[in-house]
DNA sequence: GTGGTCTAGACCACT
DNA sequence: GTGGTCTAGACCACC
């Protein structure tokens, strides 16, 4: 678990927290059956408040990336995202970004450059070694 | 000037009204020395503050699309976007984005074929043919 | 009467206009006794509504540089600035500036520079020849 | 903070603080780290509103003076101000002072006495002899 | 408790 | 009538 919080961001800590876990699990470094710190164990370690760890903890049960047992900490769960329906919400999550990207005169080519990059990419911190 | 704003979404209503400005001048439905609306006019068209359009409106003059007049309102103002310095700035915001994505199981081609669409898009409801 | 005015500044017309008929006394462009331009002609010949010119004349002649003569239109008066009573108001109005010039990390010797080039300055677009 | 606010004053109230606010960056009364008061606290001590605050504190934001944390209220952030590229900006601002200052008589000698004392100027009834 | 956002209403400067 | 500024009060997200 090296977790990269960004204080400075405008990005809120729990949410930076939720992607970085599930960036975890994507890269295999968090593999299904894996325990989680505790909610006290990750908030000391990262320095933020436990109850921003615990929500980040919940998103993820919701989505269904972990289990949390009630005195066992929090597993990792079976990838069990059906996926695909609803390209939407991530089309609508991109629009502004592309629009804010092709206002700078970027082309679609250096743009899907740096999607490569992105693309590949583990979480900050992170050691790339088996994925894909 | 016909401009879709989702009262319910979690973006900002300044942002929303900014980001499709931005998408009209991109798409050439605004021009160069056309005039926006008044933040009044725009603010009880779209059933939104003035206020709330005043701030769209000051972030696009300070980004340079627009320049404002005391007694004239906001005129379309020439692209000047150097562009492609900061691309981390866009890397970071679309990040997480790609993560979720990824955690669907989506293949890297189906995330293209996505973005051609994005890419090509002009604004929602937009009918583009009669701009020269 | 070669008067530049920025029609994209945010300082108000009518104050460019006070501005830069005083600086045209001070050059000795305008003298004593000259007449200036109706609000009429001036107004038409800037391209600016004749009652932002009337208020820039009004200003001047609250100022003691014009006299305006009800049937002959304005003309420049003697200088009577008695002077230096109220430097405060100066050091006032600088003082901001100075903070964000220093803000900048420029030295007073950068400053003083700077300053000479303002100091012998006629207006924008002013032809020097015989002041000073 | 011990910061003046002048209500009768021409200059926006958020003008005023922010240009406070810098001045005592440069002077040393804040230094890098410090908190700046919540503009609730701010606010109520100089009776304005919030929201006049609010904006001053977005000013210095958007220009690198402080760093707003959305739980912790303003930090002052490092100088990163790369400085000096555009001084055109600050000579059209000070050129119609030094207009009128011209118009008063006043020498260029008598000029630079007088910005002696703007320049070393830390802000109004500032005390900074206990700043290392 | 913090700032972020939105609404609302007011007054002012400018043209 | 235009935007600029200020006030005020409300709700929300975050921690």
């Amino acid at each position: 678990m090296f977790i990269q919080i960004d204080m400075h961001s405008s990005v809120p800590i729990y949410k930076q927290l939720k992607t970085a876990i599930i960036s975890s699990i994507l890269s295999g470094k968090l593999k299904e059956g894996d325990r989680l710190p505790s909610v006290r164990q990750l908030g000391s370690d990262l320095g933020i408040n436990l109850h921003t760890v615990n929500k980040a903890y919940n998103l993820l049960k919701d989505e269904g990336y972990i289990i949390i047992h009630r005195n066992q900490g929090a597993i990792i769960s079976k990838p069990t995202k059906a996926g695909k329906e609803d390209l939407t919400e991530f089309a609508n999550a991109l629009l502004p970004i592309v629009i804010e990207i092709r206002a700078r005169n970027i082309t679609r080519t250096q743009f899907d450059e740096l999607m490569d990059v992105i693309w590949e990419q583990d979480m900050i911190g992170g050691d790339n070694d088996e994925h894909r």
